[in-house]
RNA sequence: GGGAGGUUAGCUCAGCUGGUUAGAGCACCUGCCUUACACGCAGGGGGUCGUGGGUUCGAGUCCCCCACCUCCCA
């Protein structure tokens, strides 16, 4: 038998505890078991460039919470670990750290080897162009790093991963999946390409989805500007945006406007570039805005582009890719003028300028005579300055354009009905966030824009023929063959090409674009069961279990995980979702780099040990935000040291009786207070479990906190002298086999909460020599059939008689500022008969433990504070 | 502008389908070195449950209005 320690190392238990599970491979799920006896989890691949903040500790504790408590229900769990490499945030870390550029165009250089230009000044770092391949290797490298740093987090708090399965969403395997689905969507006439305008962001050079997008408040102003109409008249109209003036296509105003009634069907001239635009009617332009009349320009808003698909105008597009103006020869469509030359002078002004400086040129420009057709000043008073939401990218600067260009899209808008049908199929938890799902997906006005203008991703496994003139046949692009994936159009070569075709007219080219990171993301329940590639391992993980994840990315990683399922095998990729909160101002914590008390998780790890933080991020409940608090933490270490105090308590009595260390078994349990102790657990342990069963970590915790308290502080008390006992009594094997199968039941109850700890006090005593029951995390969680064969209390009320009266005898101490050991000379108790009777079976525990020399009893009538009503004398002196 | 959630002791939170003097922990105050724990134990003070209406014998709990906070969408 091993020595009972004194204090509790958390810091050694926890290193040699993960070191232990390790070895017993505890955590590894069993591909032999079924699906019936799996819990399989869709475990979040964290965004391995971003940093580490307390919200990852709250929310994967939340996880393994559920994890551990199925693992001890006997399942067999799928708990692996993704990283999410892919995208646009490791693609800056990268460029940054190595000074490297991505070149798609460049071939593979199988000996280029990446280095760190960290600490070198800024104007000695010469920015290397490599090619894409090698560029998702320099990725690949760096994000080994920020993995080591996740992992070396995720040990430590006792995530209970199975860390033999692990993916990264670059790498082969998910560039395959993700081929292999988007193959799938071609085939199953999901996905298409198109030439239009879509939202663009003119810094990172990409386009975006309705997904990435952000509305932001900004500053504008209104320029109210003239129009003339042809045939004699004016009009005026207010617009933010007086830049894009050369790209009017038309006019319109609300059909019952009355103010603009009469210029319907006629058209109007801009100034400054006398276009002859029509002035029509159109339900989205505001009376109450502005003038209540707007130029459609190609393309100032979403408006603009949903008016102009319909009205069969013409595009003129004047802002590039790079947000500046396009340089634009009037004279020709659809740039026509009525004046060519004063027309071609005032855009010079503006070309090549950024739409911003293009703002105030413009604004110069109709301020001038001769601004307006046939001579005066277009530009009418001061601007009028006006709050306004502007589209960004979520990650960019500047507001999004509308750009025509060619993108990939998955088709949603077709699907909602279907898509809310799916999300009513799985659990919400909490409930109410489904609702956001739902109105997400009825708020849709887009498809899935899925391709994006980068490097590091996943390529589109698609090469197009060239015709004569070496342009790209975009209607008949060649589709890689599955067998092959995953490839890479820039070095692989279509079936029926030579390589030397690559670029050149008659030839072939590939498809540069990668997929949006959500493309790959959204497969993370098919990366796991390798859907499509081993059928036998697909049926054993999908559906899945669970999803645990924060609201935010409902829209996102929710919203297109469900989308995929569907679309692929029409179900449902889980049964069920969980949503952990947000930490209110969490790495937001002010870290004052000054004060230098930034909080990073390990920080955490250190002063509250992962116990101590696990049961911080467990007392949030599901879906609910929650205060970064110190005073939680500390509650949680105090529950830490209760149970490794109560824990050496009752072993060191049961240690006293028995020294071989054998636990008395539950049958020798007879005595009512022992009888009242089984009872009360019955009861946490099934209000555990319920809770548990419905996801609800929370209220697990609480129970089994709360009366496990209740056990410190009120049974053991009552039952200590009666365990002192010399003699092998009954009522002393009934105390210890209690005490023995309580701490059992407690331990495991708190095990998911806190797995170093309670890992620790098994180890003394309970756990078995052999095999995978040596640790408690795969020992069976505590049933009340374990104790089936014990009887119940023939009294009720029993234990809360037994509470009721040593609180009194406290109290009375306390009052008397005396010492709790303090003798009492008589208590005198008055009660009904009934409650006298359940005093009456618990009447020498009391004594004992209260030090109560002697008790009189009798019948009263029903107190109104309790069941009893006390007269409690204290001794004249402490016995020596 | 639409929607979701929230508003309970100084702080962090629990209060299920309405029912006796509204709970816990932290913090605070007062005692107690009781052989598991002073990283502890006992006791105590502290709340008109955001505002205003309503339903009911009875409302923190149900309904309506408003205010404020957080988030999502336009």
């Amino acid at each position: 038998m091993s020595e009972i320690p004194k204090r509790f190392d958390h810091q050694a238990a926890s290193e040699r505890w993960q070191k232990a599970w390790e070895e017993w491979k505890l955590h590894r799920w069993d591909p032999a078991k079924s699906r019936d006896e799996t819990f399989v989890v869709d475990t979040p691949p964290p965004t391995v460039s971003g940093s580490l903040h307390v919200g990852h500790v709250f929310s994967y504790t939340h996880q393994d919470l559920l994890v551990r408590y199925q693992r001890m229900r006997g399942k067999n769990i799928a708990y692996p670990m993704g990283w999410d490499d892919n995208g646009l945030p490791t693609e800056r870390r990268v460029q940054n750290v190595l000074g490297i550029r991505c070149n798609s165009h460049l071939p593979y250089d199988p000996e280029w080897k990446p280095e760190k230009v960290e600490g070198k000044k800024k104007k000695d770092i010469v920015i290397q162009e490599v090619s894409r391949r090698n560029f998702i290797e320099a990725c690949a490298l760096i994000t080994e790093e920020d993995e080591k740093a996740f992992e070396h987090l995720w040990r430590r708090l006792g995530l209970s991963l199975d860390w033999s399965e692990q993916y990264a969403t670059i790498d082969e395997h998910c560039r395959r999946l993700s081929q292999l689905s988007f193959l799938d969507l071609v085939e199953k006439d999901q996905v298409y390409n198109m030439e239009s305008p879509n939202m663009w962001d003119i810094d990172f050079q990409t386009a975006v989805a309705q997904a990435e997008v952000e509305d932001r408040p900004q500053k504008g102003f209104f320029h109210d500007v003239r129009f003339a109409v042809e045939g004699g008249g004016e009009l005026m109209i207010s617009t933010t945006r007086p830049e894009l003036l050369a790209a009017c296509i038309a006019v319109v105003a609300h059909p019952d406007d009355e103010r603009y009634q009469g210029l319907f069907g006629k058209f109007a001239v801009t100034p400054l570039f006398g276009a002859r635009v029509p002035i029509l009617a159109a339900e989205h332009a505001d009376p109450e805005k502005g003038t209540g009349i707007l130029m459609v320009c190609t393309f100032g808003d979403a408006m603009d582009v949903e008016w102009w698909k319909q009205s069969k105008l013409p595009v003129k597009q004047i802002i590039g890719r790079n947000g500046r103006l396009l340089p634009v020869e009037f004279g020709a469509a659809p740039f026509e003028s009525a004046d060519i030359e004063a027309a071609q002078r005032a855009y010079d002004e503006l070309a090549g300028l950024t739409a911003k400086q293009a703002k105030k040129k413009t604004a110069e420009l109709l301020a001038e005579e001769g601004s307006f057709p046939g001579g005066g000043v277009a530009l009418v008073g001061e601007l009028r300055p006006t709050d306004q939401m502007v589209k960004f990218y979520e990650k960019g600067d500047r507001p999004l354009e509308f750009v025509p260009t060619r993108q990939w899209f998955i088709k949603i808008l077709e699907h909602k009905e279907a898509l809310l049908a799916q999300g009513a199929k799985i659990q919400w938890h909490p409930a109410h966030m489904r609702t956001r799902y739902d109105h997400w997906v009825e708020g849709l006005n887009q498809d899935w824009c899925i391709s994006r203008q980068r490097y590091f991703g996943v390529p589109f496994p698609v090469w197009y023929r060239l015709d004569e003139a070496g342009e790209p046949l975009f209607d008949e692009p060649i589709y890689a063959a599955k067998e092959q994936l995953p490839v890479d159009p820039q070095i692989d070569v279509p079936a029926g090409f030579e390589a030397s075709q690559r670029d050149v007219p008659g030839g072939f080219t590939g498809d540069p674009d990668v997929m949006d990171t959500w493309a790959t993301s959204s497969l993370t329940p098919q990366i796991q069961s390798h859907w499509g590639i081993d059928e036998e391992r697909h049926q054993k993980l999908f559906p899945m279990d669970v999803r645990p994840q924060s609201h935010e990315i409902i829209r996102t990683w929710a919203f297109y995980t469900i989308v995929k399922a569907w679309m692929h095998s029409d179900e449902i990729p889980w049964k069920n979702v969980v949503i952990s909160g947000w930490i209110l101002d969490p790495d937001r914590k002010k870290m004052s780099k000054s004060k230098g008390n930034v909080v990073t998780p390990e920080n955490l790890l250190d002063e509250w040990t992962a116990d101590g933080v696990r049961y911080w991020a467990a007392r949030a409940r599901l879906g609910t935000d929650t205060a970064y608090d110190p005073g939680v933490f500390k509650v949680g270490k105090r529950l830490v040291n209760k149970v490794f105090n109560a824990s050496r308590f009752v072993l060191m009595q049961l240690d006293r009786v028995d020294a071989e260390g054998r636990i008395p078994g539950v049958e020798a349990i007879s005595e009512p207070l022992d009888l009242a102790l089984v009872d009360r657990l019955r009861h946490t342990i099934g209000a555990a479990t319920k809770a548990f069963d419905s996801y609800d970590y929370a209220t697990a915790l609480q129970v089994a906190e709360e009366d496990f308290w209740n056990f410190c502080d009120h049974y053991l008390e009552l039952v200590k002298l009666r365990s002192y006992s010399e003699e092998d009594t009954p009522e002393r094997r009934s105390a210890m086999a209690a005490l023995a199968w309580a701490l059992r039941v407690f331990l495991r109850l708190l095990a998911p909460f806190l797995p170093f700890v309670t890992e620790e006090v098994w180890s003394w005593r309970f756990a078995d020599a052999e095999g995978r029951g040596k640790s408690i995390h795969t020992t069976a969680w505590p049933a009340p059939e374990e104790v089936e064969s014990v009887s119940l209390p023939e009294q009720e009320e029993v234990f809360a008689a037994a509470v009721e009266a040593l609180t009194a005898i406290r109290g009375a101490k306390t009052t008397a500022q005396k010492s709790l050991r303090w003798p009492v000379s008589l208590m005198k108790i008055a009660a009904p008969g009934k409650a006298l009777e359940a005093f009456e079976v618990i009447r020498s525990d009391v004594m004992r433990a209260g030090n109560v020399e002697a008790i009189e009893t009798r019948e009263s009538a029903p107190s109104e504070s309790g069941l009893f009503e006390f007269e409690i004398s204290l001794a004249e002196e402490m016995p020596e």
